[in-house]
DNA sequence: ACCTACGGGACGTCCCGTTTAT
DNA sequence: ATAAACGGGACGTCCCGTAGGT
């Protein structure tokens, strides 16, 4: 890798950090050129416009996070408790950056009228979505789950949770809506599985 | 100085939409005097800066929104029928204004810095939640609710599914997401149901 | 005169001093509250806008400026002493106010478009050279002028030079422009008269 | 910097018409905005207040306008050709922007206050009067202007009266009081020109 | 006639995104 | 890659003309 690819690569990490946290159009090329130490014109040589950083800004910091929620030591075994992990593992480290889940900021931010983010946003929620569903219908395949269980609705019911109760719990400062979530999810897991006898015996 | 009040009032309501959709920082007085036909001296009679009047305004639909989500003709028969109710009529009709939930959009706006719109929203959600506590508190004295039930999580749960389906939904341009969050909602309302037998005999 | 009356005068006289002095754009409703020592209130009470009391004002500083050039203890005599009078009455109290001649200051002040104005300024002007024209026209009839003078030119010239002649004085703090077209009219009287011999003689 | 100073000579350009038409007072800042396509900041990079920008936009007017009295295919031949022509020209061309002669519009404005503008429009004087004052002093020289001929006076009171005329003229909305002046300036230059004899025998 | 409220709009500062020259 | 230049445009202040209420 070039020095000037690496240059690239050391904005687009850094414009990533501020642009989760503070939006398109509340963060700066200033504030780029502070966080790397560059100068405009240093920035400018790599991107054409703030535009063009940002939408590689983001496209990084969500396929960060989607890598983040989708690969893990945890994705082995059987499927509920694969998606057991899934659900655990977005509580334990619910973002990698500081500023909140990018598919989330993306989504509210993009929202407005800029098409490309918000076809980044999209084409990450997706990846992580078709994720899940493959777990669930690998779980009914193996007998796992029941045969009934829709994958798509439990992978939406999944994301939307957790990144609903993420947003509750920033807003709060505490993991407690997270956890009353993961709580739900032990309910709607048992419901879903087969392994139906367990579940109600030791739960009762 | 009724007059003076009602120009306030109006731009409040003007403003609300506009910062609703593009955020705090994505939007210029210049997009409220645009929306209001006033000038910059009529919009700073009445607000000392930007930022209160983002105060006014976030504080404006926030109360709209959490009016919308806890008032209404559902609100009555079982408590069930009132979760249910409070989950139908928040797909139904997911915004009042354009540009999705204020809720959300406020707490990813505020998450930032700005702490005067994050307590605006801390406020509003636990308003929100505060009501469907109640209504499930309500359904366990009269039994229609089993006494395990955690209201408090089952509150999170809700807000949290809602607000992240609506975030998929408007990402995708589909109602699909909520669709699927209310499906998974059934389920879950017959598990924490007293009226068991019934669900099971139904579903299988 | 009623008590309202006078003070409406009082405004008038007071406006007109100022704006005489910074026109119509360069003076604020507020300058004419210090002149007259009353509240906005009281002025809006004897004046619909600024525009009208603008108009009141001017037309009476124009018709008090007029009056002064035309009216006066030198105008008796030949009509040769008269128009040498009015030339020497101008140069010595060039002006009512302070801030020049209205005449030329309303000409210029109103061109852009205030035809109010610009109409009570042309006014102005004709009073005036109606009354150089007749005195020429006098002396014509009376053989104090020569037959061939043309009433119009001469009344023209006079205002012009004198108008231009001031507007030097005032530029340059001097009153030589003013006297340097004094001598000049005294040949051109010479020339127009019919007492030839008399000039010629004592000029050479 | 080579575009910043083109962009700086357009605003000033663009400017000096507005400014000579409305005066200092009676121009905003947005006037010249909307007159160049610039917004608020491409201005006043260039100028730091309007007060400068003024002056440089009465110092262009006044000085093209300066050099338009003064320059010319006319100013050769004989002295009293000269001043014929300086004459003729004014008459034909006095004003190079529309509102009228930057001299006397300026003198008008600044009279109040301004002293940076004050000068610039006497300097302008002083420049005309110049030239006019050393091509009666080069006739005199030559012979062909009587040897007791005052070129200041002659100068002033040529400028007076085209001034002056001007103005009358404008008002009026006829060039009739330029001509009546031009037509008188044919007796005064006969009267100082030495060619006696041949004026009284043609116009007699 | 005073006083206050109201909305208009000018002015000037600051910083931003972008370009250019080096 | 730096640094300066450039023009865009947001923000907020101030005062102005006007309208009502007292």
């Amino acid at each position: 890798m070039q020095k000037g690819e690496q240059t690239r690569q050391r904005i687009i990490e850094e414009a990533a950090k501020i642009f989760n946290q503070r939006g398109f159009a509340g963060c700066s090329i200033q504030d780029v050129m502070e966080a790397t130490g560059l100068e405009k014109g240093g920035v400018y040589r790599h991107f054409a416009s703030k535009e063009e950083l940002a939408v590689e800004a983001f496209r990084y910091a969500l396929s960060l996070s989607v890598k983040m929620r989708t690969e893990g030591p945890g994705y082995a075994g059987s499927a509920i408790e694969q998606l057991r992990y899934a659900v655990r593992h977005f509580i334990e480290t619910p973002s990698v950056f500081p500023g909140g889940c990018p598919l989330m900021n993306t989504a509210v931010d993009a929202n407005d009228g800029n098409p490309a983010l918000r076809q980044l946003a999209c084409d990450a929620l997706k990846k992580w979505r078709a994720v899940l569903c493959s777990i669930v219908e690998d779980g009914i395949a193996h007998g796992e789950i029941r045969s009934g269980a829709n994958p798509r609705q439990i992978a939406n019911t999944i994301i939307a949770s957790l990144e609903g109760a993420l947003m509750i719990s920033r807003l709060e400062g505490t993991k407690r809506a997270l956890c009353d979530v993961q709580e739900m999810f032990e309910m709607i897991l048992a419901e879903i599985g087969t392994a139906r006898e367990v579940r109600l015996g030791s739960a009762e």
